[in-house]
DNA sequence: TGTCCTTTGAAGTGT
DNA sequence: ACACTTCAAAGGACA
């Protein structure tokens, strides 16, 4: 079966040779899978020539034992298929644009493109069509797959690491996936509920909502209501981001391609003061928001902000709640998560989170760019759908945590603070294993032996990369120079400011870190995370910078172990 | 069951 | 203007 991951991931070449250490042929796969991706275009061709021959001269018996298939409407069944054809040649000439976030599928949907076959905001059965013999298992998947729901994961799918992820979709077009949530064959999202062929005509129609998939259940008010046509793309358990709005979009980019008008009606449409028609976050076709989370679905636990019940809450309760858009590097996270977890043991998000954290920061200007453009494009796409949200609407529906925890740490002292810095900065920097033993409630930084340390491709160089105000900006000179060993050199830094350039080449190993007073009172990682279940190759490797710097460091730091968070032991 | 942890970045609030 | 706070995701751990 052709995946849509075929070369998808090369984008993130860079990223992949650093963190996949699992598996090794996974670029030769990836190369297979797209000429296979290629080979299925061509079966598809053939398809349409020998149903068009056989609609002519096939038998019944014949019709009977074939694969009951729509009848394509072989106009925009052609534009489907060259559009796919477009989209396919663009990925592979390098140029389409991948998302980094949704390697389930190897391109966005190109609006002009697309538009051909999207009938009024739906998918044109033809087109459905088209797609369903292209990547059966994928969007829409056999009836013989979706009949037991139980049926095994396919052996391509099998790894570890999604190869087709659905769960959510994609925020800046409803054409895309938008989650790397494994995919899972034991729970068909609604959109991959099988198609059901009209017996009169052979067309998909639209299932009854008795036929329904149960994971996109309907709401009492929602019955009756007709899944979207596009809700095939729609995934499963997760949460997309984005809705597709009423009555479809009608154009895969609805926030980038709308004109004024079409944003007005849409705000309309998507403005909060409108989505509680919608109670339980479901579109109005069933279908979950992506980022609306319904107070029934998801109850947040101070979400109750009305101090007397009533009408007032009530009122309260039904308003969705509308998420931030995810920044750059929840995007980032959100891809590679997965990635990580089946690189190591850790389950732990706190410990996977550190090791993206770090990772994010070994990521090269442009690598963390795209994740910055894409991010910049669904604060876009999100101020158009919501455009009276604001992220004040979300503020005290969770705990704050925050400001009780600085409470806490200002009676540690301000050099505690300073010396919890120091310490994530050295922990950030690629010298260092944490050391976590499995009750070890004060994980130590260690110094990671250099055989270990060098066999990592050297793509390090502790970005300084300033989270661009203007993601385009940093875009628009992608081609930057390599960084050079005193840009490698440079410290990965908590905040993404940049350092000044005459600080020393490593502030942060300068800094008097034995003036802290932390080996009192070291900081500590509440949970520790065992050792033992990070792969040397989580770490970022060094330059020959860090492994001088190292040097010269080495007595102190294996002498002292330095703690990884600032939170004080208390 | 709810909160914490942990990361970065965006956007909000407060001074 | 600047510092600080909150929330986005994720899921195990913990109270």
């Amino acid at each position: 079966m052709p995946q849509l991951n075929g070369g998808g991931g090369d984008d993130l070449g860079a990223n992949d040779e650093m963190i996949s250490f699992k598996d090794e042929g996974e670029q030769e796969e990836k190369i297979s899978e797209n000429v296979s991706a290629e080979r299925d275009l061509d079966d598809v061709k053939s398809s349409l020539v020998n149903e068009s021959e056989n609609n002519s001269s096939s038998s019944d018996s014949e019709q009977t034992e074939r694969r009951p298939q729509p009848r394509p409407d072989t106009e925009s069944y052609e534009k489907a298929r060259e559009y796919f054809s477009e989209a396919l040649r663009r990925q592979q000439d390098g140029g389409f644009f991948k998302s980094p976030h949704y390697p389930g599928y190897p391109f966005l949907m190109i609006p002009d493109l697309a538009s051909p076959y999207l009938s009024n905001g739906a998918l044109s059965p033809s087109a459905r069509t088209y797609l369903q013999m292209k990547w059966p298992l994928l969007d829409v998947p056999s009836s013989a797959a979706l009949k037991d729901s139980r049926s095994p994961t396919p052996g391509h799918l099998s790894n570890k690491v999604p190869v087709v992820q659905h769960a959510h979709m994609h925020p800046l077009t409803p054409l895309i996936t938008y989650s790397n949530d494994h995919f899972s064959p034991t729970t068909p999202p609604a959109h991959l509920s099988p198609e059901i062929l009209d017996p009169k005509t052979g067309i998909p129609r639209t299932p009854h909502p008795s036929e329904l998939s149960p994971y996109y259940p309907l709401s009492p008010g929602a019955v009756g209501q007709i899944p979207h046509p596009l809700g095939w793309l729609v995934p499963q358990q997760g949460q997309p981001m984005y809705s597709i709005p009423p009555g479809g979009f009608r154009h895969p980019y609805p926030a980038l391609a709308m004109n004024a008008s079409m944003s007005s009606l849409v705000s309309s449409r998507f403005s909060p003061h409108v989505v509680p028609h919608h109670p339980h976050g479901l579109h109005q076709t069933g279908i979950p928001h992506p980022a609306i989370v319904s107070p029934a679905i998801k109850q947040e636990p101070n979400g109750d902000l009305s101090p007397s019940p009533g009408p007032a809450k009530k009122e309260d309760e039904k308003k969705p709640h509308i998420k931030k858009p995810l920044n750059a590097f929840m995007l980032y996270m959100k891809e590679m998560r997965a990635k990580v977890v089946a690189e190591c043991t850790l389950k732990e998000s706190a410990a996977i989170n550190q090791i993206l954290g770090r990772r994010w920061h070994s990521l090269s200007r442009e690598e963390q760019a795209k994740y910055y453009e894409l991010a910049r494009k669904e604060r876009q796409l999100h101020s158009q759908l919501y455009p009276g949200w604001s992220a004040r609407d979300n503020y005290g529906k969770r705990k704050k945590r925050k400001r009780d925890n600085k409470a806490d740490s200002t009676a540690e002292g301000e050099g505690l603070f300073l010396v919890s810095l120091i310490n994530v900065h050295i922990y950030s920097s690629p010298f260092f294993a944490v050391d976590f033993s499995a009750r070890n409630k004060k994980p130590c930084v260690q110094y990671l032996p250099q055989e270990k340390m060098i066999d990592s491709p050297a793509s390090s160089h502790g970005s300084m990369l300033d989270s661009p105000a203007t993601p385009s900006a940093a875009l628009a000179s992608p081609a930057a120079p390599a960084p050079t060993h005193s840009e490698q050199a440079q410290p990965l830094s908590l905040t993404t400011k940049p350092e000044p350039s005459s600080s020393s080449s490593h502030p942060s190993l300068s800094l008097p870190i034995g003036s802290s007073g932390s080996q009192s009172t070291p900081p500590l990682l509440s949970r520790p995370i065992p050792f033992t279940s990070l792969h040397p190759s989580l770490l970022s490797p060094p330059s020959p910078f860090h492994q001088a710097a190292l040097h010269s460091h080495h007595a102190l730091f294996q002498s002292q172990p330095l703690s990884l968070v600032t939170k004080s032991a208390d």
